[in-house]
DNA sequence: TCTTTTCCCGCAATCGATTACAAACCGTGG
DNA sequence: CCACGGTTTGTAATCGATTGCGGGAAAAGA
């Protein structure tokens, strides 16, 4: 390559051996005479020589590196998966090739394309909100290419999924809500495409119901781009045109939550005495806000690490994805702070 | 590999012919009956056949691969640079290797051996905030290794980096502060081993001068951590005990910017009435805050599509690192917002 | 001194694709 | 009927590292 870096070759040439008796000296190889071991390692390190990681590849069909298809990096809690992935990769001595889809399915199928061409040993999948068949998945699944998905999981028998607990930090944080006196909660949904948006819109309905107030569909309003924009008009607009004003708002993210603060500001309302609000992901920004925002915090390292994890395992079959656990959930926490506080 | 990934030999023999043949036909190379291109093409799709992007690196000692070396990926302006980067590499059909050097010059340092010895064609660097040496890059930019720094960059004869105009942003945003009225302006600055934190000092010092102020060094508060809870302190303390309480604060950071806001309002200061605050680098966050948080606002995507442009027409010897334009600068951009708005 | 064992090391194939060079085959003109 | 030009395909080396197998030499034993 561009620099002149050394090959196992060189090192050869320079001793007067063959490559293959420099190969088992460099490793220890027994049947090799020490002294030449020493002075083979002498000279690597006079060379600075390093291995070729791509010839190592080449030979044993493994790369060491693993592939991660996320949706946009520039999102805060994708953003802190990757450094879970990286950590954990990076110390077990993986590379980590990041790509984006931009929630678009053809860049996700073009990705994992490449990458396959790049015999990566393994990767780590969050879909896009396009993509609703999964035969790009399966068909590797099948040939028993190590595939682990996380936050977004697709409903594919037999795969291995990560994910939070979005049934339950949902609930936690209506039920929270109802707590705080909250009667009539507009939940603020997500694409519907995404498991997580289901589940998170169950637990808003399970929580209304298991404590007594009746679910108003009218009262689930879709946030299909998740803009702060968004949000902020069409909370804008319900403030003023339902019958009933709403008096507090569960947010799918956080964004959604602080548009609807935002409208609510805008109206004239009081957060939280007039209206609560809830958010989810826990962004940075929450606890900067004033009021400061309520929100489910999702453990987004814990969760790239712990794929990560997995994935590795089963790389390197510590673990077989055909009798192992499919799915493991992680707990989320409600993070009360002023924007739903009454008492 | 482990998926029986169909290979040049298994299309060969599965037509009868030699390996040299299909990969000839399958580029459509002159001298190749177009029978016998058609019919390999056709076993070609049939078997699903994907180039081996291992076996083509290792013999033209190019993996059509770049790294990413960055202090962290959680960190707004990052990931956003990681975005500009990811578009534009994929678009030029290059991949993107990712690590985050936590800050930490061993991370730095090994990140970039295991990249070398995957055979990368170029990296893109952020370095460390631990990095105060820097041969490890000089070492393989002498041997013309293309490498491109981005926002953090070191003092290195010969390198290419490419930044935002830290100064500029800098002396604007002290002046919109000084033509609000505000006199006693402090500094939150960053660690000294960033030129970007040097260039923003420096931006905030001729601010004052040029505007008939006089410098006061004690009005420059070193934030190393570049924490929330290290600014709300530090100002918090300022507050009460300066002989002259301050009238304005501009940090070299948002987080800072927050931290400060904060400490105000613990101190039942008004802002901007009062207190006048301006921020760096205008997170997602600024504007959802109350008042509204202006700030310099650093163009992040452009800089890693840039960045990135220029490293591949390197690798790609569209331009020459000898000879071209060292430094590109791109323009911050202040935004005003509540903040700061005393008029 | 000759045979056997032990110790080191080299040869060559392999991974998948590319490519310079060689060769086989065709038909045609002399 | 043979030689020659053109077309099409094959052979083998190459990239860097690994590894089964075999071989040569020295040391040990007879």
């Amino acid at each position: 390559m561009k620099l002149g870096q050394a090959t196992i070759k060189d090192i050869a040439r320079e001793l007067n051996l063959s490559a293959s008796t420099i190969s088992r000296a460099l490793k220890d190889y027994p049947g090799i005479n020490d002294e030449t071991k020493r002075k083979v390692k002498e000279v690597a390190e006079k060379l600075n020589y390093r291995p070729n990681a791509i010839a190592l590849s080449l030979r044993q069909s493994r790369s060491f590196t693993i592939g991660v298809i996320i949706p946009e990096v520039v999102h805060f809690f994708f953003s802190t998966v990757v450094s879970g992935i990286e950590e954990v990769a990076n110390s077990r001595g993986y590379n980590v090739i990041l790509t984006q889809s931009n929630e678009k399915l053809d860049r996700e199928i073009s990705s994992m394309e490449t990458m396959l061409s790049n015999q990566i040993d393994g990767v780590l999948v969050s879909y896009s909100k396009e993509t609703k068949t999964f035969e790009h998945f399966t068909k590797l699944l099948d040939h028993n290419f190590p595939i682990v998905f996380f936050d977004r999981a697709p409903a594919i028998p037999g795969a291995i999924n990560v994910m939070v607990d979005d049934y339950q930090g949902s609930f936690d944080a209506t039920s929270h809500l109802i707590s705080q006196g909250y009667k009539k909660i507009v939940h603020l949904a997500g694409p519907k495409t995404l498991k997580i948006s289901k589940d998170r819109e169950k637990g808003y309905m399970d929580a209304l119901e298991q404590n007594g107030l009746k679910y108003n569909p009218d009262y689930i309003i879709p946030c299909p781009m998740g803009t702060l924009e968004e949000s902020r008009g069409l909370v804008g607009n319900l403030i003023n045109s339902f019958p009933e004003r709403p008096d507090a708002y569960f947010s799918c993210h956080d964004i959604g939550a602080v548009g609807a603060m935002m409208a609510c500001r805008d109206a004239g309302l009081k957060v939280p005495l007039e209206v609560g609000i809830v958010g989810f992901s826990d962004w940075q920004f929450c606890s900067m806000l004033e009021p400061q925002l309520s929100s489910v915090s999702q453990p987004g390292f814990t969760m790239g690490a712990k794929a990560t994890e997995i994935l590795i395992d089963i790389i390197e079959k510590k673990l077989d994805p055909k009798t192992m656990e499919q799915t493991l959930i992680l707990e989320t926490k409600l993070m009360v702070r002023d924007s739903s506080k009454r008492f």
